[in-house]
RNA sequence: GGGAAUUUAGCUCAGUUGGUUCAGAGCAUCUGCCUUACAAGCAGAGGGUCGGGGGUUCGAAUCCCUCAAUUCCCA
């Protein structure tokens, strides 16, 4: 078999992804048996298409389901998508648009009929790009938030929640956008700088000369005072109060109110009063209890109400009416002033305050075990740096606005009777056979409408945990096998832009329905951002196409680049020379492989390895539990660089040479099955990471049953390694170093072999390696001695290495390089022999403390001995 | 305006309750090598007074105060 000098992910991994969805590997069923390990990936948009968050959150989560299933867990990863009402809405709008069809020219029915098509159309686009990225869900179990049980998961949800009473129907203050015509919640709003006007305006006091001055950066919204409010405490305007002054341009009298929410220093000192179009006049006008005019329609235009410029877009107004008071004499000035100003997340259009019906949920109660469990781990963040974040949002809670006027989602269940009271219930049926029970009439289809408007999109997501296993749940109250099974889930990896708006709800969602978590760890990823630090979108054209880039180097490759640079809640700035450490990552095993291959094997057991194998093996166990120790705690990335450490360094650059057979000399049979083991013992731990690579080299090292393939073989266990052996090779290992450094320094090629004499008090700890040495470092002799000799030396911790050098030594250089390290050691035994030197250390330290500075003061004179002695040998 | 996080080598980050040889890793850089597994490679080297200042302590990257910069959340 000839293998290429390079790895070709192409056809490796689509052959690989094949045989284990062919052979059931990732399909979950529940086993009483077994333990359950199960994640719910978070449900992509319909809308979108895989970008580089997807990329590192499905990779993370690819990874513990590996690892879970290795571990001999039941490990079940499910997945599925989500409506996403609004951006789906607006994808679809714009794409009928596109085609000359106006949302308004269709019925709700039609309109959702060219909303299915879009989805099966292009809905599951993510889902199968993850296949490529080696994605090892469920896929039997891939779900769908608007199936139609999770649709009724929804409604029963909804129907439960108002009969507790913590749904209700409000007039409120909500963020609306003019463009989607539809209510917003503040997560949804973006603030944003803007430059505009502040405008100087005169009423006139009603039986008076005199006037007032308010500043406005809405001055279209005049018509719509109420009152004009200073500071009770102002002197300037203590007369004013209770006067009544007018509305410029329309002359209605309002009144002059006290209020401590004006702010004397700003604008003149007089605040007009909008309840209709401002939150915080909203406010006034309840402590006040003055009327409401709004003067808007839904689409940001004036009403008749305005009296003036009716039929006028907010905007155009804003310009027309500076004019008009201009020519009225009352505009007083015009100032430019930079204001934040909220804009919609989805359309961009600038938010406007309106008061609208909507639903609410009750927040106060429903979030308090949510917040404990947080606050008392039994739900942990990592990193947990975000549960004070959590909390401060979890204590400030404000009611859920959970109604959108849109058409794309789950309509809510409430139905209106023509005497103006409603219902909410399951169906139109139900909602007549409740309207009679309730009101003693009876009503046809006909006379009853139900609410127009969708749920939230995330009044859906937050019962994924819960529904992907049994939607019916809601409705019978009574867990499946699957949601008894895997419930509450193991882990959830997601981005922490949506703790609040998805996991927070989930976990509100989880103990209200199960009285239990909806997962034990969420792990939050951070945001991939490109070169320039800027988050990677779509708008800015920033973003690498990750099905380019696995073409380019291989899932695996992409795999592990992702994950070199992101530690839990860092956001990663992406740099495609991290996916090509990757690809060459995966380069340096495919060639570890070929070498391993090439070999010709001859019966025997050369007892010249055995150091080598007794110190790998004790070596991966320490690697390993290292690997685990970062598992455990999430660190996902440190459990890879581990591991790349111990394949690259540990594996190639230090075992597979000293074990290498010289060229065209066969390895004996027990070299040769420990090391294949070995190679075996890599790849499992490799497997989770690497998938394709690692069930292409282990199915190459032997033909394999389905059973025995790599995605369901054993994950190594961790056992306890000896300490002494891994540290005797690290000083073996420095020797070799220092000889190869001589090397370079001196200008010697590596063919050259040289001679190697250690003067040392230690000298079992080079034991069974000295044939390695020699074969590592070229010598062609090794010897221990108590003299010491005319040669180039180097001292490594308190030993001494000379190696005679065929050209002449350069004493004087020689003598400078010891005396700069005899300076350097002088500096470091002054600070230990202070420290030791200082009554209140040795009495304060613990004794384990001051041990090791004792410890650290032998080595350091060992060392300064040794360097001396080097140095009068010179001389 | 309120709150939080971050600031360690050129870059990206570790550094667990202050104490394991006067700070670690990967990448990048520099030097020498096409040495029959791998130039997507091998061998070696250099690089930081831990954002500034002050304090607590026998001892501070680690704890406290203060200033600065960056980022995020809320208003």
């Amino acid at each position: 078999m000839t293998l290429s000098t390079k790895y070709n992910p192409a056809e490796t991994e689509s052959k690989w992804y094949d045989y284990w969805i062919k052979n059931g590997h990732f399909s979950s069923k529940v086993d009483p048996e077994k333990e359950p390990y199960s994640i719910v990936i978070p449900p992509p948009n319909v809308t979108g298409v895989l970008h580089m968050g997807h990329m590192l959150n499905n990779t993370i989560q690819d990874i513990l389901i590996r690892k879970a299933r290795m571990e001999g867990k039941n490990a079940c990863w499910v997945p599925g998508t989500d409506h996403a009402s609004i951006a789906t809405e607006a994808k679809v709008v714009a794409m009928l648009s596109e085609k000359g069809i106006q949302k308004k020219d269709l019925t709700r029915e039609e309109f959702l009929a060219h909303a299915w098509d879009w989805k099966e159309k292009y809905g599951g686009i993510i889902l199968e790009q993850l296949k490529k990225l080696g994605a090892s869900c469920d896929w039997d179990r891939t779900r769908f938030t608007m199936d139609t049980d999770l649709s009724q998961a929804v409604e029963n949800v909804f129907i439960d929640l108002h009969s507790k009473g913590k749904i209700y129907r409000g007039i409120r203050m909500v963020n609306w956008d003019p463009k989607g015509k539809t209510a917003l919640s503040d997560d949804e709003v973006i603030f944003k700088e803007v430059n505009s006007n502040l405008f100087y305006i005169h009423y006139k006091i009603e039986g008076s000369t005199e006037q007032l001055t308010i500043a406005t950066t809405r001055p279209e919204t005049i018509m719509a005072d109420v009152a004009i409010c200073v500071h009770p405490e102002d002197e300037r305007f203590k007369n004013l109060i209770g006067k009544k002054a007018l509305i410029p341009l329309i002359n209605r009298p309002i009144p002059i109110i006290a209020d401590e929410y004006v702010d004397r220093e700003f604008g003149t000192g007089c605040l007009k009063i909008t309840p209709a179009h401002d939150i915080n006049d909203y406010e006034i006008g309840i402590r006040h209890q003055l009327e409401v005019i709004d003067i808007l329609n839904d689409d940001g235009t004036l009403n008749e109400k305005a009296q003036i410029l009716v039929g006028e877009d907010r905007f155009l107004a804003r310009k027309k009416i500076g004019k008009l008071l201009n020519e009225a004499g009352q505009l007083a000035k015009v100032e430019a002033y930079t204001s934040n100003v909220g804009h919609s997340e989805r359309t961009d259009a600038i938010i406007e305050p309106r008061l609208s019906l909507q639903w609410f949920l009750k927040m106060e109660e429903i979030t308090q075990p949510a917040l404990k469990a947080v606050m008392q781990d039994s739900i942990r963040l990592f990193p947990p740096k975000f549960k004070n974040m959590y909390r401060s949002w979890m204590e400030n809670v404000r009611d859920w606005c959970i109604s959108r006027q849109l058409w794309w989602g789950h309509r809510i269940p409430a139905y209106y009777l023509p005497n103006g009271k409603y219902v909410v219930a399951k169906s139109m049926d139900h909602a007549i056979q409740l309207a009679e029970e309730k009101f003693g009439e009876i009503y046809t289809p006909e006379d009853i409408k139900q609410d127009e408007d969708v749920l939230d999109t995330w009044f859906s997501s937050w019962l994924w945990p819960i529904s992907v296993f049994d939607p019916n749940y809601f409705e019978t109250g009574k867990a499946n096998k699957d949601l008894s099974y895997y419930y509450p889930t193991n882990d959830l990896v997601t981005a922490p832009e949506i703790l609040f708006f998805w996991v927070a709800r989930m976990i509100i969602a989880g103990y209200e329905y199960t009285g239990k978590p909806p997962f034990r760890n969420v792990y939050l990823t951070g945001i991939v951002r490109d070169k320039l630090g800027r988050k990677m979108s779509k708008s800015l054209g920033n973003s690498p196409d990750p099905l380019e880039l696995i073409k380019n180097f291989g899932a695996d490759g992409v795999r592990v680049g992702m994950l070199l640079s992101s530690p839990a809640g860092n956001d990663l700035p992406f740099d495609e020379k991290l996916v090509e450490q990757g690809r060459n990552f995966s380069n340096k095993i495919w060639n570890a492989f070929r070498l391993t291959q090439g070999w010709e094997i001859q019966e025997g057991d050369n007892s010249e390895n055995h150091t080598a194998i007794q110190w790998f093996e004790n070596r991966f166990h320490q690697a390993l539990a290292e690997i685990e120790d970062h598992f455990e705690k999430f660190r996902i990335s440190d459990a890879l660089m581990s591991t790349y450490k111990l394949v690259w360094d540990d594996f190639c650059s230090w075992y597979l040479e000293m074990i290498k057979p010289p060229y065209q000399q066969a390895i004996d049979q027990a070299t040769y099955t420990s090391t294949i083991t070995f190679f075996e013992d890599i790849l499992k731990v490799l497997h989770p990471f690497m998938p394709f690579l690692s069930e292409e080299l282990w199915q190459q090292i032997r033909e394999r049953s389905n059973e025995e393939a790599l995605i369901v073989s054993n994950w190594p266990k961790v056992s306890p390694y000896d300490e002494k052996l891994v540290v005797n090779a690290q000083h073996v290992f420095e020797v070799v170093s220092q000889v190869r450094n001589l090397r370079a320094s001196k200008g010697l090629s590596p063919k050259e072999p040289l001679t190697l004499a250690i003067k040392t008090d230690n000298k079992t700890r080079f034991i069974g390696f000295e044939p390695l040495m020699k074969r590592l470092g070229n010598l062609e002799s090794l010897e221990f001695k108590n003299e010491l000799e005319d040669a180039a030396s180097f001292v490594v911790k308190a030993d001494e290495c000379f190696v005679p050098l065929s050209t002449q030594v350069n004493a004087e250089e020689e003598k400078a390089a010891i005396q700069e390290e005899i300076k350097y050691v002088k500096g470091f035994l002054q600070t230990v022999e202070k420290k030791l030197g200082n009554e209140r250390f040795v009495n304060n330290a613990p004794a384990n403390v001051v041990e090791k500075e004792k410890k650290k003061l032998s080595d350091a004179e060992a060392k300064l001995k040794a360097l001396e002695d080097s140095l009068t040998k010179l001389n």
